[in-house]
DNA sequence: ACCGTGCGATAGTATTACTATCGAACACAA
DNA sequence: TTGTGTTCGATAGTAATACTATCGCACGGT
């Protein structure tokens, strides 16, 4: 990933490229806020046309349906917080320490200044807590997978599993614990707010309390297997 | 939970007990391997209608609509997984031997002569894990948790929660954990089929591989803070 | 003055997700 | 046997969703 990450983006997300026009802007500013407000399934480009003044058909102009224009969300997301990951590991030796930045990365929101790109980010966020599963939980993943639309959250999941490779290089599920954990850091606030007993946290202890219990599960994992040598 | 766990569903999952006639015991039944095959956002109930010789209407008598029939299919799945897990750790004395056990439930499929309900276990399992997500991650969750309809997910993931606090009585998140081994004993497979490379698992290797995979994350949390007596 | 692009405007279609009503068939009870 | 209730088939209809297609104007650049 390079800085300017923006122009990288696969040109299957969109039919024509949103940021290129004003239309195109409004559309994925406030497409974001309203898919966050109302949830992906009441959702409709009818009600975003309303909302920014447009008509349903010019929408379809840019995006092929809602669950491209959420992919095309969660991949700014996904690049965003790749983009902080390799920023905050860069200027760190220990990498112990990495792991810790990384890992505070994913319980708190986006640091600011990390790059204006226009969107909300707590509002990006949050779709990623409640709506990023839609983007893959579906019959179509395999060709959307083909076409590589899902890189993004692989790479910001690769990244991680490096990392968990260099500090035990031994540990033989790498991935598997960076997507355990990437799911976690989202669903774990999910519960929080709306299934609580599925957690142990409080209002007041999170997002503290996720912190401490993802750091937990990932170097007590780690550390066994550096010891045990497996 | 009792052994007759099936006639305490709650009375709010569907307008009328399905399996108290032969259409609602074909609803059910057809419904769990109609949705799996076009999965939740393909399949409507004008399709099971005409895949079942009936009309649409007449399976409105018994679901509102196809959430309600999710959300009775993945807590048969749930009141199964539940009881499977007490007849695992009914008759085991040792605490970390009935957490491996349990683990080997949420990995394996469900054992054979648990109790036949008509409906087909391995589509139930294949269903929940592609599937479940959808039934809370709405903005309905919380009129719908209300009435308790989440009770039996919560319930599994509580019994776990209580073998890992028996385990390791100072460790603090054991729901939290819990949850989190559930989510990911049905998310990993899934990676593994569609997006493997968030995994280190191989067609092979699994489910063995998830199976050490949970078992080391499990056991290396809570005896770490066992040793550091937290 | 010409040309392409963006977009508004309108229209139209198939499907989805329901709701309502009616009447035949049957089951059981008086 | 007659009444009563329940199930379900059959039909109809509605509002919303998820698109697709076409036309023509306004604009910015060449």
């Amino acid at each position: 990933m390079n800085l300017r990450f923006s122009i990288h983006l696969n040109d299957k997300l969109a039919l024509r490229d949103p940021e290129a026009t004003e239309l195109g802007r409004k559309i994925v500013r406030q497409g974001l806020i309203l898919m966050h407000q109302l949830g992906y399934e009441h959702f409709t480009f009818k009600k975003l046309a309303e909302a920014i003044e447009t008509k349903e058909a010019s929408i379809y102009r840019y995006f092929e349906n809602k669950h491209r224009l959420l992919l095309y969300l969660l991949t700014w997301h996904w690049n965003l917080m790749e983009y902080a990951v390799l920023l905050a590991i860069n200027n760190t030796e220990d990498t112990r320490l990495k792991i810790k930045k990384v890992v505070g990365l994913l319980c708190h929101s986006i640091p600011e200044g990390i790059e204006d790109v226009g969107l909300d980010k707590k509002a990006l966020r949050d779709l990623a807590t409640s709506e990023s599963n839609k983007v893959y939980l579906i019959k179509e993943v395999d060709e959307i997978n083909k076409v590589q639309l899902f890189k993004p959250y692989k790479d910001l999941c690769h990244r991680i599993a490096e990392l968990f490779s260099a500090y035990a290089p031994q540990y033989p599920y790498p991935r598997s614990l960076a997507s355990t954990v990437l799911e976690a850091s989202r669903f774990q606030p999910y519960f929080l707010e709306h299934l609580p007993s599925l957690t142990d946290f409080t209002q007041n202890s999170a997002p503290d309390g996720l912190l401490h219990f993802l750091e937990t599960l990932v170097f007590s994992t780690l550390d066994a297997t550096i010891k045990s040598e497996f």
